[in-house]
DNA sequence: CGTTTTTTTGCTTGTTTGTGCAAGTTTGTC
DNA sequence: GACAAACTTGCACAAACAAGCAAAAAAACG
């Protein structure tokens, strides 16, 4: 087995499991410890990993498991500010959860007049601090790990809903795979919520950029709007700049 | 299971929880007390959390728990503090929202195993800490003076829930005109909370009692338990014991 | 084809890291 | 103030690691 081969089998396992053990590699891909640990290595200094004692993690892993202290606040207030400047008084709005949108919630206009659906309790506890903006809390089972609302229940609400835009923080997004995710049932409700949106906005931390995980939720295609905390110039969107997406 | 990994899955519990218990990571991590404990004394070093004997607590959670802004608090955890032992194992429970709700969410006993329906969004986040018990957050308009879900939408999933106990704060009790408030959604709300459950308790800070508001919720005999701050022989409380009522 | 050069791999050595055990100390509780 | 649980410290052992070296494989060249 070549070298790359074997780079390609080490970044899928990466990607499918969000880590590898040096001891697995040697076994499955049976060559000597030393040869993985020059390979891990070498993916690290290409910066596709993250090498811990014992193997190495997916880099993505940090962000979607670790929001002890805000993970990589400042961006996704860049990101939140940006985003404000697609919603207009009047309109009707879908959001999801996650650190990102609460932000953004936060950055609102005072005065704005608009309706917002969401499935994330916070969300909501701190919309309804603007006297103007009508909140709708989506009900259903209530998942620990996303802290929003999911199930079929979710879904079948969301099915009776027309809303003019949807926001969403992301896990992932890549340029060919689209928006991707773990786990079914989030994976699910994203689709739902893209259903019933006439645009979405895709609020993504640049370092989630060009990930794709084990689920796919929706080509790139089916995105309005991609909002990082980059300058619309910078290079790492230029995979995403050929296609028809309004990059903010 | 990776060091590292490790490390992540504490910070996930404390920040669910507020706080790990060192022997509960020792069950569900399988490694040595030792091992726990020089994990815990890393994230020290890194300034993550807080250890204290028997386990660590998180770093926010103290500095952010200055709730001293909750009108009669220490009332509020003592009637909490009853509260938690009609709550037993298996049983399907709704509650409404409200600062003492939230208090006696906050001191369920750990490992409870139960399912909770709630229309507070911030009990909802509390009781997700749980890992035992199964959240279901009911859906619909947010009301931003309670901070609950209500309207048509919310009456109607209720009607499709049987609990075994219903958990609600009051805004008022009067020994002849019983519940009573003074919205009328409010009103619809509790009326459609009562009608789903097998008992009720009325939680009740002693200066709301004997007051009567414009509307009537339910006479005195639809509830079950009355759980005041006070002791169960104090004199402001006898003109309710003469009702068949459990006073706690 | 053979020979030289480069790359890749596995082995050896010595070092670091992670974990559990044992002994003695502190802390919380009744 | 006694007892058990939780904790600290030091130590030992095994696993994982880094660096240098030599054999093997692949590539380059005439």
């Amino acid at each position: 087995m070549l070298k790359k081969e074997r780079h390609d089998f080490i970044m899928r396992q990466i990607n499918l499991h969000n880590r590898v053990l040096t001891s697995d590699l040697v076994q499955l891909l049976n060559v000597s410890e030393d040869t993985i640990r020059r390979d891990l290595q070498e993916l690290v200094d290409e910066g596709l990993l993250y090498k811990v004692h014992g193997g190495a993690l997916s880099k993505s892993y940090h962000s979607s498991f670790d929001d002890s202290t805000v993970y990589a606040r400042d961006s996704k207030i860049a990101i939140a500010k940006k985003a404000t400047n697609l919603i207009k008084d009047g309109m009707v709005i879908l959001t999801g959860g996650g650190t990102t949108i609460l932000e953004l919630v936060k950055q609102l206009p005072q005065g704005l007049t608009a309706t917002f659906f969401t499935i994330s309790p916070l969300v909501a506890v701190e919309l309804a601090k603007y006297n103007n903006i009508e909140v709708i809390l989506i009900g259903g089972l209530f998942s620990k790990n996303s802290q929003v609302t999911y199930g079929g229940h979710v879904i079948t609400q969301l099915a009776e809903i027309k809303a003019d835009l949807c926001l969403m923080g992301t896990s992932a997004l890549h340029p060919e795979e689209g928006l991707t995710d773990t786990y079914w049932e989030i994976n699910q409700l994203k689709k739902a919520m893209l259903a019933c949106s006439k645009r979405t906005a895709v609020l993504c931390i640049s370092e989630k950029l060009d990930i794709a995980l084990r689920l796919k939720v929706c080509p790139i295609e089916s995105i309005s709007y991609l909002i990082t905390e980059l300058d619309v110039n910078d290079d790492l969107l230029a995979n995403y700049r050929t296609k028809e997406l309004n990059i903010l």
